[in-house]
Order: C-alpha cells, then structure tokens, then sequence
DNA sequence: CCACTATAATTGGTCTGACCATTAATTGCA
DNA sequence: TGCAATTAATGGTCAGACCAATTATAGTGG
C-alpha cells in the first residue's frame, strides 16, 4: 500500500456521533447568521424530531454548547436553549482544569500574567478613556472600604474587577479575556489564603492608586514597573502559602 | 429591605444539577489527587450506580468533561473514561465561539496575537534552547519543501507548527497554550483562503528564517520587530479576504 | 504450530417513553 | 381587585432496551 504520492494522511476517523454532528450544525448556523445571541432553540422533543435523533443525543449536544458558552439552558415554560451573548468567562475554567492536569504550574501561571499585565498596561496607557480611569478609581474606593471593614474576600472579588478593569482599557476584549482568564485561577488561590486567615496584602490600595495615577498620566514604562513590582510582591505572598500545602503531599 | 448590613448577595441559586454535582466531584478528585492523567473511571453502568444517579445524568456530566479536555471516551472493551494528560487545545474552540458570538473581532484577534508574539519572542530569545532552535530550523525546512511542492495546506500546517514552537521555547506552557489558541484561530482563516486560491505568501521561509536566525543571535528588538513586521503582513493579506465576504453578508 | 476468521464479551452511543421539578400563564375564589 | 390554586410548557432525570465499536477468545485450516 501507500502507492499513491498523494497525502495519505487518513485521519483516524473518529465514527462520528450524533452528539457532535448537532453541534457542528448549530455551530454552523452561528458562523452564518442563522442565529444570533438571544435567539431561541426550539424545545428540546420538538428540535430532535427535526433533526431526526433522539432526545438524548440532542441534550448531550446541548449540554456541550452549554460547557462551551454558546448557549444558556432554562427551565420552565417560556424556557427553552438561548444563544447566549459573548460570555467568555469559560476559559477560564478551561485553564484552571489543565493547572489540575498538571499541564501547567502555577509559577508557570504567575509568570504568564507578568507578562500579560506588562502589556495590558502599556496599551492602556495609549487607550484608557476617562470612564475607563473613572471605572479604576471607583473601583479603588470600593476596595479602600472594603480593606477598612476587613471584608477581606470581598476585597479579592475587587482584586479581581481591578485587573478585568485594566482588561477593559486596553479595548481589546481577547486582551481582555486572557488576563480576566489568568487573574480569575489565582484568585482562587488569593481566596483560600483569605479563608485560611493569611494577612491581607499591606498597602495594597496604596499600590494600586499610584498605579492608576501613572496610567492616567500615561507613562507607560512608569506604569509597567509598578504593575510588575505589585505582581511580584502578590507572587511571594502566594509562594509562601503554596509551601505549606505542597509539603503535605509532595511525592514524585 | 436591606436592613441586614451583612453583604445580602444572595446568589441565584440554580438548583443543582445532578451532572454538575458528578462534575464537581470528579473536579475535587482531580484536585486532591485521587485522580491523575491516564487513570480509568469506572464504566457508565458502574458509576453511576455508585453515584446513585441514571446513566443519562452520568453521561452528560462526562460529556462536559470531555468538552472541557478532561477525559477522553473510547468505546469497546479496554475502553471507558480516561483521565486526559494535559491538552489545552480546547481553548481554541471556545476562543473561536466567542468570535463567532460576535464578542470579539478578527481586529482584536490578530493585534492580540502581536503583541503577544512580541512578548514570546522576547522571552524564547532569553531561553529557547539548542532543541528548540533545532526543531524551529527543521520546521522552516519542512515549509521550504511545502513549498518548493505547492502543498499550501501542509503548509499551513507548519505555520501553526512553526508559532506553537515559538510558544515552546519560552518554556511556559500557560504562553505556549494562549499563541497556540490564537493562532489556531487565524490559521482557520489562512486556510479558507488557501482553499479559496488565494495566493500564498511570498518570502514566507526567507522571513521565518530570518526571525529564527535573530532569535538565535539572542536579539529580542530585531526579533520582536521582525516578528511584527511579518505578522501585519499577514493581517494584510487576510483582511483582504475578509473585506470581500463581508460585503455580501453585511446588514445592521 | 501458526495465521487467520468467527464469535463473544465489554463498553460507550442512542432511542423510547415515562415521570419529576421548575417556571410562568391562567383560572378561580374571596 | 388581589391573591392563591391550577395548569401547561419545558428542561432534568430515570429506566431499560438495543446499536456500534473494540478487544479477547475460541475455533479452523494450513
């Protein structure tokens, strides 16, 4: 065999399931507009008697937009599968899955939003409208109270806004989407050493002001430094707490 | 209402769904080390009686985690739910969906990709290895020959090769796995122009050549700029395509 | 003894039909 | 009018059956 020069690639043909031929097609009806965020499926009986399966491959099909974010299922009458508006906070959970895999370290983690954060704050400088400076500052206020009151996870979620915040004044939403991604997964880790009673970050607001303040002014190189200098100093805070748990049941 | 000063936020509380709970639970595993990649769940029948929930509620919770890249399911004897190794490449889909949802633009893709690249270039000159700059030449090789053949669909191939070593050679996987799912992205589009008939890119193997060559010479600014320079060519020569589809489907 | 084929056993994939749970509209009663 | 009970629509789940793919095993012929 193999005579023919022609590429013989044979992709191992995978006998296509029923579950994931729907999903092509619905895939296939966004990319050509046949439907749109806030469109309606039909119900569930009535969409398999057209596609012609039965109701359980259609729900696992369902269910696998739904994994991806496509689409938003609700019960009840005047329920039904909505296509959901853009809504990519599911990678995140995507990327926090392979950090349990063990396809990535959370040292591997931290670096990458080193260096993402270098850049996202950069192009915010260039970017940065006055709402979104004003959105920044309310955002620090918030986060002051919340430090005055020792509400101390709520200052995480703020944590977590601040730096979706700086997403957002770069202007470019996938920018956006992969530092929102990476800050979501440590924060999990910001909220266990929260819940274990770990001492706050000190002069956290403090930094993040004078990181506004630099990125209003529009100094980039400025902006950056801060930017690093507070990542690294959160990277410690972390590795401390890391230790502990890793001496437990470090093995191999 | 609101009399209670106590953070009322009150979560909406989705009844939980039986597979999101099988999901969570097979989540906990993962994370405390009961499970690791390569392991076996026990067969359909047997978990679920185990979990004391049907076989359909089972199935779908293992469909979303084979959505989410963390098992694989093969059928037959010898078959059943294994834990995957780490493999990312599901980001690209749900990055893709979002696209097609309309969340984010090809204009925002294609300026998230350079500046990420600038930021791995700048980081493999710092650490790619002897192997890495080996596996980089080879693959240039290979697209000379690909090219000297007219086999622009293989051709492609190696492009997406060729940035997913890049990714590599920074030795950060968290890196390596956002280039890949960007550039998966585009590379969709570069072949639906390849299969159009699009011309391919002229000087592509001299470029990447020389890219590789300032890399090994440890330059970060060359090599950032030459990067630059090569993918805004590339952004080029798809926007063309672009506009031409978008004219016949525009409306609002 | 070896190589090939037919059979069986295991396991995921799908279908059918039923019932449960939730939601919103409708009806009925005060 | 206003509120409570009823009803209808729809996703969520269960149960049991059968289909399809895959591997092990037995059988068969050389």
């Amino acid at each position: 065999m193999g005579a023919n020069p022609q590429a013989m690639v044979f992709e191992p043909i995978r006998t296509r399931r029923a579950f994931e031929e729907i999903c092509d097609r619905i895939r296939g009806q966004l990319e050509n507009g046949a439907l749109k965020p806030g469109d309606k499926l039909p119900p569930e009986r009535e969409l398999a008697r057209q596609l012609g399966v039965g109701r359980s491959a259609l729900r696992e099909a369902l269910r696998s937009l739904e994994i991806a974010g496509i689409v938003r299922l609700q019960k009840g009458v005047k329920g039904g599968a909505f296509i959901r508006e853009g809504d990519p906070s599911g990678m995140a959970q995507v990327v926090q899955d392979q950090l349990h895999l063990g396809s990535i370290t959370v040292e591997e983690l931290t670096e990458a939003r080193v260096h993402l954060l270098d850049l996202v704050v950069r192009l915010a400088c260039e970017r940065a409208t006055k709402s979104d400076l004003e959105a920044l500052r309310k955002n620090i206020e918030r986060t002051a109270e919340m430090t005055r009151a020792n509400r101390y996870l709520e200052r995480v979620e703020c944590s977590r806004e601040f730096y979706a915040l700086l997403g957002a004044a770069t202007h470019n939403q996938v920018l956006a989407l992969l530092v929102e991604a990476v800050t979501e997964i440590l924060m999990k880790f910001v909220r266990l050493r929260v819940a274990a009673g770990g001492k706050p970050q000190p002069r956290l607001v403090e930094k993040r002001t004078r990181i506004v303040e630099l990125l209003k002014a529009r100094d980039a190189d400025r902006t950056a430094h801060a930017m690093r200098a507070h990542l690294q100093s959160v990277h410690g805070l972390l590795q401390e707490g890391l230790r502990l748990k890793q001496g437990s049941s470090q093995k191999a």
